[in-house]
DNA sequence: CCGTAGGCTAAGCAAGACTTATGGTCGCCG
DNA sequence: CGGCGACCATAAGTCTTGCTTAGCCTACGG
């Protein structure tokens, strides 16, 4: 009969709550977008759990008893305090954004330009994370991703930024020392190769070679392409990467094509999010930026991006 | 996505708040009676609703969010808040027992007996009603009635006091006259009869007459049965009236049988109070004292009930 | 290395919630 | 004073929601 530690049905209670607030069922029913059957139904529910009545019933209107208005007054207070820890946990939610990103893309390409969304959206603390790992986005420790690929995630929002892109860089002085190590694939060492060598296999490719250099070409593996590109820029060899990753490099003259060709792999670089998250306004305030961003260095780069072949 | 000033669903608020409790699904699914796969698909639903998550997944265990704490905190103390509300309204209800019952009953069986229910129960304060009129058990207003009838009143539990027995009751001096007046209903008027005429039928058709007394042989016709009485302890007339719940009149001398036939309608006092609220502790003590104290006046009035007939 | 614990997912099911329809009562208004 | 509208109660039927079962996956621990 009574509550010893279970609450009753909570719908019921909701019912309830709004009926005595309002003092009408009728009027509660269109509060709660339902029918003066339902919250009569509701309200009698909830009397027959307690086994007290909650309302005096008399013919044109309801009044509470003693004991209902007891807990009527209790339950607006608890339900206006839930709805406002709801309110209160999304503006917490919504000041901090953690976001993974690709190294190369994160150290290159997004730190530099992340002081203009911090002096956009104040409010917003940002939280990037360059680990590399393919972080799950589901388990709440980030909010988004930036992944390469082809943008089929089931489940996530994926917005294209840049396409994966790549070709020889050296520094100013190796250029045409350059010019002679990419002369053929197979030719015998005279400027290391840096960087991943299915790219390097796939820019031959798109030359017309059908082999991929040989192992020999390559100097020290390093880990990551945005080492590589550093060796390249001290001159310890020919990096292949992007080079709308790399404009800064490009456009201050530490490193220039080694060639004109562009390959690619015909992936991109995507801005993805959890799609039941797709209305968070955090998501969508850093999304428009960095779409924005993305375009700005797809325009900048478009020579580059014209010219790639797979 | 987010609360605008909807709750979301309040079943999955439930979940949550238990698991966050407790820290773990499973333990939480344990707590409600459910299981881990009910919690899970809770949480889940609530962190769709929010459109920001509210545990940090991890292998073996989960863990709050910022956001999600601040919810737990809220919906910890607003849940507590309502839980409590419920048993102070128990309470608040289970203090007080509003009771209606016929005018002739209250007044003159139970009135006089209440004293020994409030010693008794100290924490009960009784309201009784003796409007006479055939309140709603259902409106909130009264929580139990006393009613005459055959028992059946649907949704209502009921529990039966004592018979409906009537026989002529007069003041000693007139019991004499009375012999003479009671003789046979047709014959000119000696002593006002006092009381209902269908009663009055009643008896002398126990006694074997067809016809009732004449019109003629009433005395003013008075609204409720114990002023009747009333009437005959002044010696202003018979009147027709319960044995039992006239008890004192009877054992005091005041009043006396006028003859020894006694009537009944095959009807009865019962105890009545809606089925839903048959475990409220106020109900079961009162219903058990009544009982007790009906059970009392049966024994002691066990002569009158087995010479009656209908 | 496997057993156990904890959580996730999918699919089917059942109880509860809701709707529609109807009836009754009261109060208002012509 | 009778018709109308507002309001609540109730019944029956439908459908959503929440729950369960079953199976999978991962991490931890003996």
């Amino acid at each position: 009969m009574v509550a010893e530690d279970k609450l009753p049905s909570l719908s019921s209670i909701r019912a309830f709550e709004a009926a005595a607030r309002v003092g009408s069922f009728a009027q509660a029913a269109a509060e709660l977008g339902t029918t003066a059957a339902s919250v009569s139904y509701h309200v009698r529910q909830l009397e027959q759990q307690l086994g007290m009545p909650l309302f005096h019933r008399h013919a044109q209107r309801v009044e509470l008893t003693q004991g209902g208005a007891v807990i009527a007054r209790e339950a607006m207070n608890a339900f206006a305090a839930l709805r406002a820890s709801f309110v209160r946990a999304v503006e917490v939610d919504e000041s901090r954004l953690a976001l993974t990103t690709l190294p190369s893309f994160g150290t290159s390409w997004l730190t530099p330009l992340l002081g203009g969304f911090r002096a956009k959206h104040p409010a917003i603390a940002l939280r990037i994370d360059v680990s590399g790992d393919a972080e799950d986005l589901n388990d709440g420790r980030f909010d988004a991703a930036i992944r390469n690929g082809l943008g089929r995630w089931p489940g996530m929002r994926a917005v294209k930024l840049l396409p994966s892109i790549f070709m020889p860089l050296c520094s100013p002085k190796l250029k045409s020392a350059a010019a002679a190590a990419l002369a053929n694939p197979r030719k015998a060492p005279e400027v290391p190769l840096l960087g991943r060598p299915d790219w390097w296999t796939m820019w031959f490719r798109a030359r017309g070679f059908s082999a991929g250099p040989s192992r020999d070409k390559f100097g020290t593996s390093l880990a990551h392409e945005y080492l590589d590109i550093a060796a390249a820029v001290a001159g310890q060899g020919i990096a292949i990467g992007s080079p709308l990753l790399f404009r800064a490099e490009l456009d201050s003259g530490r490193l220039v094509p080694a060639h004109d060709t562009v390959g690619t792999d015909d992936r991109a670089f995507w801005f993805i999010y959890p799609a039941a998250r797709q209305h968070s306004r955090k998501l969508k305030l850093f999304g428009q930026w960095i779409e924005d961003e993305a375009a700005k260095a797809r325009a900048a780069g478009a020579g580059f991006i014209r010219r790639a072949r797979g």
